[in-house]
DNA sequence: GCTGTATTTGATCGATCATTCAAGTTATAA
DNA sequence: TTATAACTTGAATGATCGATCAAATACAGC
């Protein structure tokens, strides 16, 4: 059994992540995709079977570290929507890094640009934004029976609510814009969640 | 002075938005646009220079329709609010339409598609978005001397965040999901950005 | 109807697209 | 050391990209 894999599949696919994540899957082409992850196209293949399955791949990379973010942002806070907001602040940080391949999520780049004609991959783009509505819809409830939202607030449809927010706000920091007005969007954005929250318990 | 131009520009236009909105500046492929505008590529050329000056026309025909959406809205409503509100919940009848190319904003799509080698398309979709925050703030300015805002509140800032909710409602509304949802979507983002208002005059 | 010119047509351009694969290279097992 | 299997290389594939242009067409003025 000879040859060990001489690229590092988890090296190779962070550069697929940044690659993508800069230039979108219809804006990377493979000459780049190359260059970006220094592998020749017999290599890319037998490794993941085409463009489309490095993409697939590479975002699935990109939402683990997504979620991850979030968890880390829940588990240090006292409540569940302290941690809400722990993370907007924390993923605000995050996109206005200098080095942040772009600020806009990755996933909604991809929802934004697929069309009819990729069928699997817009299924694959809405589970994974189904998923993040589920698992914020969670939370929520949790949140709810513990007296952090306000009466009557329905928790996957907050959710709906917060992963917009999450879109705006990435959006719009796509923009040319100073950090600054970033940050400021973000406390603004927590000020208007704060109209479905009970407030003792959370900012 | 022979030859009269056979094909109707604004129709052409009015089929390149639809296109372009559905697929995307990098997703709609010469071909396409020869079929959806039923012209040639000599005519194409001739008349728009490019695919670029094509896109470009077409996306000045898309923002006027959006700002023209907007000023119908202020005018029908009694107050600034109200009339922000107003064109919040006709944006969502518009999008929803069935016959609407996409629900997420053209404008957007190209801010999140474009990439820096395209820095003079980068450039207006730019300035594009910073027109409407001015227009915003405007408008935010007198809603805060009239009393419709919260003491404190800063128009560019409200009018960044305004924006971004309108990102976040359209790019939401671009997942696979029902009408319901993007309508409640859209009231409960007018009652998050009920934190900034002063409330006997909205709603 | 004829002439002249603006417009349209459609073949064609070189470049680039994603992908394939035969040949070469390298490391392990025997 | 040799054999073998896994991996890498890079040229080549056909398709499609945006764009060009000579030839055909159609209309205004006479």
């Amino acid at each position: 059994m000879p040859r060990i894999a001489k690229y590092d599949r988890e090296k190779a696919l962070d550069d697929a992540v940044r690659l993508f994540w800069e230039r979108g899957y219809g804006g990377a082409s493979m000459k780049q995709i190359e260059q970006a992850l220094d592998m020749r196209p017999g290599s890319l293949y037998a490794t993941f079977g085409s463009k489309d399955g490095l993409f697939r791949e590479a975002l699935a990379v990109y939402a683990g570290r997504m979620s991850h973010s979030m968890a880390e942002a829940l588990e240090a806070s006292p409540t569940i929507m302290a941690g809400i907001f722990a993370y907007l602040r924390s993923l605000t940080e995050q996109i206005t890094a200098p080095d942040s391949p772009a600020r806009a999520c990755l996933v909604v780049k991809t929802l934004l640009e697929v069309t009819a004609d990729q069928p699997e991959l817009r299924t694959l783009v809405n589970q994974r934004l189904q998923d993040v509505e589920d698992h914020l819809a969670e939370l929520f409830e949790q949140a709810r029976v513990q007296g952090e939202l306000k009466p009557g607030v329905d928790s996957h449809r907050f959710a709906r609510l917060v992963q917009a927010q999450i879109m705006g706000l990435r959006s719009l920091a796509q923009r040319d814009i100073d950090t600054d007005s970033i940050k400021n969007l973000t406390e603004d954005i927590i000020t208007a969640l704060g109209a479905f929250t009970q407030h003792p318990t959370t900012h």
